[in-house]
RNA sequence: GUGACUGUAGCUCAAUUGGUUAGAGCACCGGACUGUGGCUCCGGGGGUUGCGGGUUCAAUUCCCGUCAGUCACCCCA
């Protein structure tokens, strides 16, 4: 019992790569569908990548350390500055609107806990350049497809949408003054995990007056027709159509269930940080882990990165809690080894009649195992029994002198002679 | 980075008030079964009781430290 892993990090048995591959092909077949092709980038960037927009404060996120050519470097605890990286190299070259996703392992130097560890592996899917609702509509679509390819249905996964834009027109217009706006964001941010009476502490502190703190208490509950009630004609007018519009497409792309998947939800903040219209999460429904993914629009972050000046809507989806979601919900598929055949001697054949016909059945591209050393036929049948095999092929002296062997079933039993040649060539 | 709780075989767990050589099930390997797997029976390997120190005649057990895990903060992916 040496070294194990790093805190954080995870070996990847045969048994957890099968089930990371059954997420990652789920992803991809999904993003396929949706015309998204995929890309990647470097794991290992450079360090001001990361500084530049964020500050140097992000560096203590960061697993970061100077190179030996001195250059100061970070592990990608993200994909988007790489993506606007490689986006604005090439803006002008590439056919819009861009419908790109990507799997990067990214890292993140943080204590773990349940669901978050320094490392993981993440769906993102983007579209740049198409400032329209529709890219917005589009990009759930694709994350409520995806929970459809693991068999997760409505009653399991719900979408939580709001729009940064709505809530910040209602927060003005239901009394909470301009500057007290960060401080209500941050209190709605933690409104499920937080007693009432201690965010309504923290929004008198901000000098929120009585009323508006009501409301604020109350924005999880607050209905579209809320929201459009408070804010009157404000301008706020056209982002509520826009709103609107997006909730049928949905319904559109998502089909009648579309309301059962969707939710407003006006308390999704998302961190806050750059996203400029609507933003969604997605969150198992008995509310029992993080959040399986969140994302929404950002249309000024890719020329704030000095990349190109394009709109853009994406979302990350991690491979941590969404698998622990899908084995909570026994969707996760069973990783048993199977090959097709396994190739076994008895009497005087030898290995190296058996290591023949593998060879052959494999050049026809079939997943043959045989027994590296000699072992009784009981043994053979065992290990073939272990490995998958759906058939074993028995290869014995006297058959083989006549091109024939025996070919036994192996989930009942049932055994038939054969013409050696003949059934390798109907493999 | 802060706090609370928890660390015994690959996994799930035992081990009397501190008391011989730390056990069991599952898993793994082998035998019973010299040409027939899954069942059964028998056997085997595998532990510095996370690590280090302390108290004691004696520590898996009590104490301290440390590392790791879980949870909650912080923060976010």
């Amino acid at each position: 019992m040496s070294l194990g892993p790093l805190p954080g990090f995870r070996d990847f048995y045969p048994n957890e790569l099968a089930e990371r591959s059954f997420i990652f092909g789920a992803w991809r077949e999904v993003a396929r569908r949706y015309g998204f092709v995929e890309y990647d980038g470097p794991p290992l960037e450079a360090l001001e990548l990361y500084t530049r927009k964020s500050g140097e404060e992000i560096v203590g996120q960061l697993y970061n350390f100077t190179d030996k050519g001195g250059r100061e470097v970070a592990l990608r605890p993200e994909m988007t500055p790489t993506l606007a990286r490689m986006v604005g190299a090439r803006a002008n070259a590439l056919r819009k609107p861009i419908r790109w996703f990507a799997i990067p392992q990214l890292f993140r130097y943080e204590r773990q806990q349940r669901g978050r560890l320094r490392e993981h592996f993440q769906l993102n899917v983007d579209i740049i350049g198409e400032p329209s609702v529709t890219a917005d509509a589009e990009l759930l679509a694709v994350a409520i497809d995806i929970m459809r390819a693991f068999q997760l249905r409505s009653s399991d996964v719900v979408a939580r949408v709001s729009d940064r834009r709505l809530l910040e027109g209602y927060l003005r217009a239901v009394g909470v003054p301009e500057a007290s706006l960060p401080a209500a964001f941050a209190v709605i941010d933690k409104l499920e995990r937080v007693p009432r009476a201690v965010s309504e502490e923290k929004l008198a502190g901000a000098g929120i007056p009585a009323e508006a703190r009501a409301r604020v208490l109350d924005v999880p509950c607050a209905t579209l027709d809320d929201v459009a009630a408070a804010l009157g004609d404000a301008p706020h007018r056209a982002v509520l159509e826009e709103f609107r519009r997006y909730l049928d497409y949905l319904r559109a792309l998502v089909g009648d269930d579309a309301e059962q998947w969707v939710r407003f939800d006006l308390s999704i903040v998302r961190g806050l940080a750059y996203y400029t219209g609507i933003v969604f999460e997605l969150f198992d429904v008995k509310g029992e882990l993080r959040a399986i993914c969140g994302g929404g629009r950002y249309d000024n972050l890719l020329a704030s990165l000095g990349g190109a000046d394009l709109p853009a809507v994406g979302f990350g989806m991690g491979d941590v809690v969404l698998g622990e979601l899908i084995r909570a919900r026994s969707l996760m598929p069973s990783a048993a080894p199977a090959i097709d055949t396994w190739v076994a001697v008895a009497d005087d054949a030898s290995t190296t009649d058996a290591m023949r016909v593998a060879a052959r059945l494999r050049a026809r591209g079939r997943s043959v195992e045989y027994a590296l050393r000699e072992q009784k036929l009981a043994r053979q049948l065992k290990a073939a029994s272990a490995a998958g095999a759906r058939e074993t092929v028995i290869l014995a002296g006297a058959d083989l002198a006549r091109g024939e062997a025996v070919v036994r079933r192996m989930a009942d039993g049932e055994e038939r002679r054969v013409n050696l040649d003949a059934w390798i060539a109907e493999g």
